[in-house]
DNA sequence: TACGGACTTGATAACGTTAACTGATAATTC
DNA sequence: GAATTATCAGTTAACGTTATCAAGTCCGTA
């Protein structure tokens, strides 16, 4: 039943130390040893070889090299999703640290599914990484990832916590953020403010969410919570029904960057004013907050500080554990501050960048 | 001189094959075969070796099977920027084709610098990709480029292109969209339309330019075009400095993101309405268009689809490389439309979304 | 005149995987 | 019943690199 398939040649792909070798008239191993530095090379044979690499265009094999050394220098990189602004500066921030320790970054997206998270991870230990930084789906740890911290590859949980294993994380003061803006939509004298959010699942969420309560509790106020309101549609559904009713709401707080753009659409479609019929305070600032309709508070979170941190963690693991005897397990984890960004949506009407 | 570094000892590395083979009592090669499937395998000793691979908890390591297989199941993305939400759209894209073909991708920022790109495109050639989509920062070949195309590496050019090397590339229609804009600002009116934009040796600039200086040949009009003004201060300083002359200019063409956005932020400081005393048409669409101050008119790229088709295209040459036979070398070129989302800004005042 | 070092090169054996063979049975065909 | 043909499993030889060992050469010193 199982077909045998056709055979594939190839030939090519570039010189290799060998050609280098015949060219400069040596061994490999001098080859070897110009290339990696470090050994005793004449400076005569050193011009002979590097001559002949220019000569040639050699570039090392790093799948060879990884085969020997066990493991590539590349680091993995899980996010939910790169269009979202906030991921795609972690992603550039981790980037860039990657790069000046001459790592590359094998970057993936998980879509918010468990599932192709699970595959992406595999596919990353097929590879061999050096180590893993992501920004995870749920919060219980995958068994893929259980398999890597088995196989003593360092971990760090970005933006998002991970029981189960042990993994560096580094955080942002998601219920503070939250419970700090919430209380600044109580000082403005709102009594009914309510709360739209996604998956109450993720972390962050979960965390941003008991800010929000804490916040109404210690004013006295009645916590008005909605989650799993994933569409623009809904969204503005819920919102339309809100605002319709005797008492209704009179501010805002939106749990992240989605749901806030959500928002934002649906308040436009119901030609309600900011902050006169609605004042609003979004999770996660960006770029264009300060150019909407009504300039957006919003909770600013250091992404890139986030992803710099994150990454310099991993590389600080990767580095203790090539030292065999200093594996202290140095508890690792780092809660970054947030910044509530005061612009015009709340009902202050100072700053207009 | 050269000091001889101490030698670093490491072990573990998770179970291999033999480990597989030597726990379920077969060959190596058995499974190898269990693994990739496409031989000959009795269900028995495959249901034996497929137990043995989970209880061990094994993962065939890709660096060697590249090295036997030549080329790694990987493919390389060159962005200049991953903050930018039109390259982030790109990249999204082009990892789900790479992921639906079991490939993953390596996506390196090149910051807009020659060198830096340079170099990522050297650790890439060292890591054996398969191909490479690259948008690059000049239109000339690199002299890595060259290098990869001799090594028989598969090469798409996306979103600008790319002289001296043979490469596919997928485009939009810069100056056709461009064109277009400008014509309809003339078409409501306006005869003085400032064109203001960013690196004009970019490829994509270059080419938006032609057609704004096509659109006002057209209608007999002098074009008026300021590029290299970076920076958001720059540009404040331009506006103002125009808008204070005598005969004012009354519409503004922007030739990419960065600068719409730096000229947004310009006249919002300056206090300027859209479009009453200035209209605008940038290029490049945002989602967060519609909900501006005013909301804003933009030729919309298809960044998506341009991912998608430059994937598909990288991987047809990728699989057509494969088979010796069929090298025809196709002209390999697409051009994507672009799109005028009329909205308030340039006068119009119908759409609200 | 050996002798121990600091240099400088080379030969060889892995690393984990798969392609290409080599043998075996068992099933099918003429 | 002999000749294929399909099915199944094992052996061997690479792939390109680096660690390790071995073997020089050239010094200065005992």
């Amino acid at each position: 039943m199982p077909p045998p398939r056709k055979a594939t040649k190839r030939r090519h792909s570039g010189p290799t130390i060998t050609d280098v070798a015949r060219e400069a008239g040596v061994a490999i191993m001098t080859v070897s040893r110009v290339v990696n530095g470090g050994s005793y090379v004449s400076p005569a044979t050193e011009k002979r070889v590097k001559a002949a690499i220019r000569r040639l265009g050699y570039t090392p094999n790093e799948a060879a090299r990884m085969l020997k050394g066990q493991r590539a220098r590349m680091i993995g990189l899980v996010v939910p999703d790169l269009a979202d602004s906030f991921f795609a500066t972690c992603a550039n921030a981790v980037q860039q640290v990657a790069g000046t320790h001459g790592y590359m970054t094998l970057i993936v997206t998980s879509e918010r599914s468990v599932e192709t998270e699970s595959n992406e991870i595999a596919m990353m230990a097929a590879r061999r990484i050096a180590g893993l930084l992501i920004v995870p789906s749920r919060v219980g740890a995958d068994k893929r990832l259980r398999e890597l911290e088995q196989a003593e590859i360092p971990l760090v949980a970005l933006d998002r916590t991970l029981d189960g294993v042990d993994a560096g994380q580094v955080i942002v003061e998601n219920a503070g953020g939250a419970e700090e803006a919430v209380r600044h939509l109580v000082a403005h004298g709102h009594r009914r403010v309510i709360c739209i959010g996604y998956d109450a699942k993720v972390y962050t969420i979960h965390e941003r969410i008991l800010g929000y309560r804490r916040a109404m509790k210690e004013a006295g106020l009645k916590p008005e919570l909605w989650t799993n309101v994933t569409t623009a549609a809904a969204t503005e559904g819920l919102l339309r029904r809100l605002m319709n009713e005797p008492d209704r709401p009179t501010a805002l707080f939106t749990l992240n960057n989605v749901t806030t753009i959500h928002a934002l659409q649906a308040v436009r479609a119901m030609q309600l004013r900011l902050p006169a019929d609605l004042a609003m305070i979004g999770f996660d600032d960006f770029e264009l907050a300060p150019l909407l309709d009504t300039p957006l508070t919003a909770v600013r979170q250091p992404a890139l500080e986030l992803g710099r941190s994150a990454a310099r963690m991993l590389f600080d693991m990767i580095r203790r554990s090539r030292d065999v005897g200093t594996d202290t397990k140095a508890e690792r984890r780092i809660v970054l501050p947030t910044e509530l960004i005061l612009r015009a949506s709340c009902g202050c009407n100072n700053h207009s960048s």
